[in-house]
DNA sequence: TTGCTCCTCACGTCACGTGAGGTGGC
DNA sequence: TTGCTCCTCACGTCACGTGAGGTGGC
């Protein structure tokens, strides 16, 4: 008897205009019995009545507010307190979600800075962790040099992800390694022996925490060591010498692993 | 002759420990040419060496900035301002999440202030909107008493969309439609006729701004009319007798419409 | 022998998108 | 008759999750 017809009754085409949503949409919505429409035309339509639009629309509403529509019936059918307690956890995950897109951004920030910086660290941090001689503008330079190469990229990416602290470490263990190096030399180890290609090794670790260093990386980092000035007398400074012995145990490490020091390529 | 070989090399799931992802997550990744081991042991397992797991992290961090595993490879190849672009992109495709973000929890805010409030406007605003009759206190004692039902979910989630303006409107199109009415009993209009039931289609949209009301609903809002002295008062002042001609007109149209008046339910 | 890690299929998930092939009212 | 909207399959998408059934080193 109380058959509440009315003539707004509207097809899926309709429905999914007013909504701002696809057809396909509020076809899956009626499969998946979230919001079917009450009833079918003559025709087979599907015939949304102004109730079932009403439905659409809150269905809508706490899907874009991010609940799964396996989640909403039961919301939509809920008493009052359930539903608050529900808008109040999700409220709490979008605030979360937002602090994490935030981080994510910082996170962008960083590896841009990092991609033109090189090191994260003001000038006065920068001598303080890698020593009077380390020359900040080196960055600028190295960027216009390797700035294309994936190892720069490894390294800016690294660096973009590091504190003071951490990179305090990274030059910590460098300088422990090279320390180590002169000691081992002004003891007389010969390159090639088994302590030597440990410290070649040790040696290898530590340029890895900048990038991830091969063998024949290696070996090529070791023959700037001789070959340009500044690198080479960092080195003598410590222990006459140091400089060519040290691309000689290098050498020798990576030939003891098969790598041929005089064919060695970058990649 | 450059193997480059190292005893660093790990599995998949010392790989996956170490990347903080699933074993499955590598397996897929490898699977769709992402990031694949650089070799295999004897058994077939696959060997991660430390260049792998480099691109392995490289490919979690663009991952993580939301790229799509489609588009990582070639970011990681990319020269050094084809990926600044892409994170400039992306950068710009957070912030404006994030904006999105925040205005669903400014919604869900909204909501909730609906929900106990009712009307989202000052007791001033509303009394300039709803006019002076209308009393601000209304609205928590119609949460006591309808607070659970779909209809009050539905009227508060509509509330919290609506600015004064719109609830301007809405109240405007219920004062035009109520002074059609009375005009028309004062014309003579006869409860039933073709312009009778045309008001009270009329009365009833303005009605389903406040959220979606049926003929049967329409039927019992229309008893109330008659039956509350607050409601009885407001429309008699304006034409007496207003009141119960109204329930008549809305009781004929709903019969006209074979919605029984007598038998009607609120759902 | 028992546990643990590894392997390769291969189907399932979630909220639809996207045709494929056909019908019905203006 | 032509266009447009509608219908129901049914496969595709994306980044894996989740067993199923089996192998290999300690």
């Amino acid at each position: 008897v109380n058959a509440d017809t009315s003539d707004d009754v509207v097809t899926v085409g309709t429905a999914a205009r007013r909504l701002g949503v696809s057809v396909r949409t509020l076809h899956h919505w009626d499969n998946i019995g979230v919001a079917s429409p009450s009833g079918r035309t003559a025709g087979g339509y599907r015939a949304y009545r102004p109730g079932d639009i009403a439905r659409l629309r809150r269905v809508l509403l706490f899907r874009e507010l991010g609940m799964t529509l396996e989640e909403i019936p039961a919301l939509l059918d809920a008493g009052a307190d359930v539903r608050r307690a529900e808008l109040e956890r999700r409220r709490a995950e979008l605030v979360e979600k937002i602090h994490h897109l935030e981080t994510l951004t910082a996170g962008i920030d960083r590896l841009l800075a990092a991609d033109t910086e090189g090191v994260l660290l003001s000038p006065a941090e920068q001598a303080e962790v890698f020593g009077e001689q380390w020359d900040p503008a080196w960055s600028a330079s190295a960027r216009q040099q390797w700035g294309d190469t994936a190892q720069w990229a490894e390294y800016s990416e690294r660096s973009a992800g590091r504190t003071a602290n951490e990179w305090r470490e990274v030059a910590t263990s460098v300088d422990d390694v090279t320390s180590a190096l002169a000691t081992a030399k002004r003891d007389g180890v010969a390159p090639g022996s088994t302590e030597a290609n440990f410290l070649a090794e040790r040696h290898r670790a530590a340029m890895s925490e900048y990038f991830h260093c091969t063998l024949s990386m290696h070996v090529l980092i070791a023959h700037r060591y001789v070959d340009e000035p500044e690198f080479a007398e960092s080195f003598n400074r410590l222990e006459p010498g140091l400089s060519l012995w040290v691309k000689q145990v290098i050498d020798a490490n990576a030939l003891a692993q098969r790598v041929v020091p005089e064919s060695a390529q970058w990649h």
